[in-house]
DNA sequence: ATGCTATATTAGCATATATGCATAGACGGA
DNA sequence: TCCGTCTATGCATATATGCTAATATAGCAT
């Protein structure tokens, strides 16, 4: 394993962080939508603006949203739909495991008649 | 947002978290080859057993790795390829993210002639 | 049983992260 | 300029994470 796919590992596991968060998944949620102000997203998700602000901050550290002024609100967008993808694919990951689960339920209930 | 949803979102976090740690994408990205000992993991990846085994504990908790006794060995493996997928479109997202990068260089350049 | 190899778990420490609260900064209007 | 609104930042604290070293468990062979 050479240095130089070290380091883009490092990198994809900061991309990673910065999508384990629930609240920050329900930004990027609401974001694919479209761009929302600061004021849409406390009003959308009902967090304190301050910990969304903090939050919103974490994805644009991590290069995944960007922020736009314009005039008195602060509008923020996903940089990619790849951002979005992403998610979805870490959506099916979980809908896997909730089949996997439902079979061994299914398991359960075979066994009992 | 409704009560359902914040639970998959939270789910979806767990997930994202197992997989933001670049030691654990090491991991999956050799077990994309197919199933692996602890040893081997070792050899491959350099690192040390119990750490190698705390972190295996982590993706196995997040459910997106399985480990199999056979003999005195444990074999690894992933559950599904689709934790492959996810980690390839988070890859995706880094790789626009250096386009992005060398467009902003290229800017340089160009200003300097 | 004993010992050997392979793997897992525990404890302790250092670092990082999330949160709430208070406050600071930016912008538009009077 | 002063005010009100929108957004960001700093601080204190609680919690979580990763790492190492030591120890425990499981299976195989003798």
């Amino acid at each position: 394993m050479d240095e130089r796919e070290r380091v883009l590992f490092e990198r994809q596991a900061h991309i990673c962080k910065a999508l384990s968060d629930p609240k920050r998944i329900m930004i990027i949620h609401e974001l694919r939508e479209g761009e929302r102000t600061v004021g849409d997203l406390v009003g959308a998700l009902g967090l304190a603006q301050a910990n969304l602000s903090q939050h919103l901050a974490v994805l644009r550290d991590k290069g995944l949203v960007v922020a736009q002024r314009r005039g008195n609100n602060v509008f923020y967008s996903l940089v990619s739909p790849k951002i979005t993808e992403a998610c979805d694919m870490v959506r099916q990951v979980l809908a896997e495991q909730f089949e996997r689960s439902q079979e061994l339920a299914g398991g359960l209930l075979a066994d009992r008649k």
